[in-house]
Formats: C-alpha cells, sequence, structure tokens
DNA sequence: GCGACAG
DNA sequence: ATCTTGTCGC
C-alpha cells in the first residue's frame, strides 16, 4: 500500500466546514497506532485537506489551519474548535489497508519453514537501512562465513512511500532490502536482517517476509524487545534464553560479551536454536559482524548523498 | 503522571 | 530510524 496515497483518498472525504483527528484517520486506515505516523505525513506534505485534521481534544495540531477552517464557517476560539463533535466527521469509506497487511501478515506465516533447510553457509549477508525523510539508503554486505573477510558491498538509494509503524517494519523495508539482495553477484547462502522474524505478533516480522519473499535462509535481529517475555530475565554475559510469546517459544534473548541483550529469531528455513548458534559464531561485538558493517554501509551512504 | 511496541 | 556535543567508560 502507499500511505500518502491511503490518507488523501480518506482526506478527500472530509467536505469543508467538518474536521477529523489523526486518529481518526488512523482508525479508517486500519490501526490507531498510525496516528503519530498521519500527523508527520500531514506535517511535511500538506495534502488537500490537511487543515481539516485537529487533535483527539479538538485542539489544533497546526495552528495555521485556524483561518482556513474560519473560513469554511468552523468556529475556533484559542486554538480549539466550537463545536468539534458536532462537525466531526467520522463516515469514512475505507477498506482499512493496515488491517488487510496485518491480515496478510497472518496468512504468510503459515508459510514460513522454521527448519533447517540448508548446508552449513560459506557465506552470509547482512542487510540494514538509513533513512532522510522519504528517501531509503540501503546497503548489504556478505562476508565469507569462516573467516568473516567481506565478500561483497551493495548499496542502494530509493525512496519508500510507507512510515514506521512498529509490527508493519517489513512494508517499509522490504524494497529496499530485496534491491540489494538482488545486485549480489551470488545470491547469500544466509541472510541476518536488522529486525525480528518470528518474534512478532503475527509470528510474520521483517526478516520472515525478506526470507519468504526471496526464498533463502534468514534470521532477524533485534536490539530491543517487541513483545514477549524472557524465561530468565537476567542474563550473564554469553548466556542465552527463549522468549515466549503465549508459551511457545518465538526466538532467544541473547546477552554478547559486553552491552544490553539482543533478540534473535528465525525468519525462514532455520531453526530457533540454529538461527541463535549462528548468529553467536558472527558476534565479535554486540551486534553481529554482518548487521553492523551494513548498518554502518548504509549511514555512510546516506552522509555521501547529504553532502 | 503513566504507559511507550522492531527500525 | 533521526535530531545532535561533549562526555563517560571499556
Amino acid at each position: 500500500m502507499r500511505f500518502r496515497q491511503e490518507v488523501e483518498k480518506l482526506l478527500a472525504q472530509v467536505e469543508a466546514g467538518r474536521v477529523t483527528t489523526f486518529g481518526g484517520l488512523a482508525e479508517a486506515l486500519g490501526d490507531a497506532r498510525a496516528a503519530v505516523p498521519v500527523f508527520r505525513l500531514l506535517r511535511r506534505n500538506r495534502p488537500p485537506g490537511w487543515h481539516r485534521v485537529v487533535r483527539a481534544d479538538g485542539t489544533l495540531a497546526f495552528g495555521e489551519a485556524a483561518s482556513r477552517l474560519h473560513e469554511e464557517g468552523v468556529e475556533v476560539r484559542g486554538g480549539a474548535l466550537r463545536d468539534f463533535h458536532r462537525i466531526l466527521f467520522q463516515d469514512f469509506r475505507t477498506d482499512r489497508p493496515l488491517d488487510a497487511l496485518r491480515r496478510e501478515q497472518r496468512v504468510l506465516a503459515s508459510q514460513v519453514v522454521l527448519k533447517d533447510r540448508f548446508q552449513e553457509p560459506d557465506n552470509v549477508a547482512g542487510f540494514d537501512v538509513s533513512y532522510r525523510g522519504d528517501v531509503a539508503y540501503a546497503a548489504a554486505v556478505g562476508l565469507d562465513w569462516e573467516t568473516l573477510e567481506v565478500r561483497e558491498e551493495i548499496g542502494l538509494t530509493t525512496s519508500v512511500d510507507f512510515p514506521y509503524i512498529s509490527t508493519y517494519l517489513a512494508y517499509r523495508e522490504f524494497d529496499p532490502v530485496a534491491g540489494c539482495y538482488a545486485r549480489f553477484e551470488g545470491p547469500p547462502a544466509l541472510l541476518l536482517v536488522d529486525g525480528n522474524g518470528t518474534l512478532h505478533p503475527n509470528r510474520f516480522g521483517v526478516a520472515c517476509h525478506v526470507g519468504l519473499k526471496l526464498d533463502r535462509p534468514t534470521i532477524g535481529v533485534a536490539k530491543s524487545l517487541l513483545m514477549g517475555r524472557l524465561d530468565r530475565e537476567i542474563l550473564a554475559p554469553g548466556e542465552a534464553t527463549p522468549v515466549r510469546a503465549n508459551g511457545e517459544v518465538v526466538g532467544h534473548a541473547f546477552r554478547p560479551g559486553t552491552g544490553k541483550p539482543i533478540y534473535v529469531s528465525p525468519g525462514h528455513r532455520i531453526s530457533d536454536l540454529t538461527a541463535l548458534r549462528f548468529v553467536q559464531h558472527l558476534c565479535r561485538t554486540r551486534i553481529p559482524e554482518p548487521l553492523h558493517l551494513a548498518d554502518r554501509a548504509a549511514r555512510r551512504i546516506r552522509r555521501y548523498h547529504e553532502g
């Protein structure tokens, strides 16, 4: 889905003299958590009708909207709407696109393979994306499995039309990541993605999305916990423990030699324990080497394009 | 003031 | 993720 286009479709339904809220638009998109992304989009792009969007308490988020609203016969006093509840538009016609994506995740999750269907890899690639507004700077670094020497490095710049919304990360990052993947001369044997695999409310984080669509063994590594509970909360350096949700193991927390734990979960065509073992093999520092290098490469590309 | 859910 | 200087610590 194109986020901006979907918001504009909804905004076109709010006639002059009426208003909606950031949360109202988000709910019409299919997920109330999109309220802040909607706010950011309107602040940046000001599509037609932007001035008719206010906060949930009826106050203006954009002061400049006051004069436009006044022209439409809407009374504004001290930054708040006079007859907020009377002019609040609530009858959006919508197919709730974010909810459709959530349902898609549930369907695709059933196709994920959590068994080790591969040989010991001889190389591994890490992927990461850096952003400047809507411009994505993606990088991928391919390493030799044994020596961890860099074999290949890919960089790609593209614009994205999907904001960061928790649990929908793949819809922001898949295209840049897939673009990098397509440019490898020799397809990597194992993929490492910055974010979760099965450690996700729909068991389908970005690493599952990438692994399934590209049909490659894939591991997800996150730097903070999205959901679930650790079997044991306190981890000594080098120690790992399962992360559970509804009683089932969805990944592992692993505390490297230094710093906070990282959260490892299978993306596709790998088991949770093999994913953990492989990540341990790849950890020179807190962040597995392929991801660490991809992160630095993506930032370097962004800074280069900035000037 | 609390809660605050990957990047 | 990004906005951002110096500062603290291994």
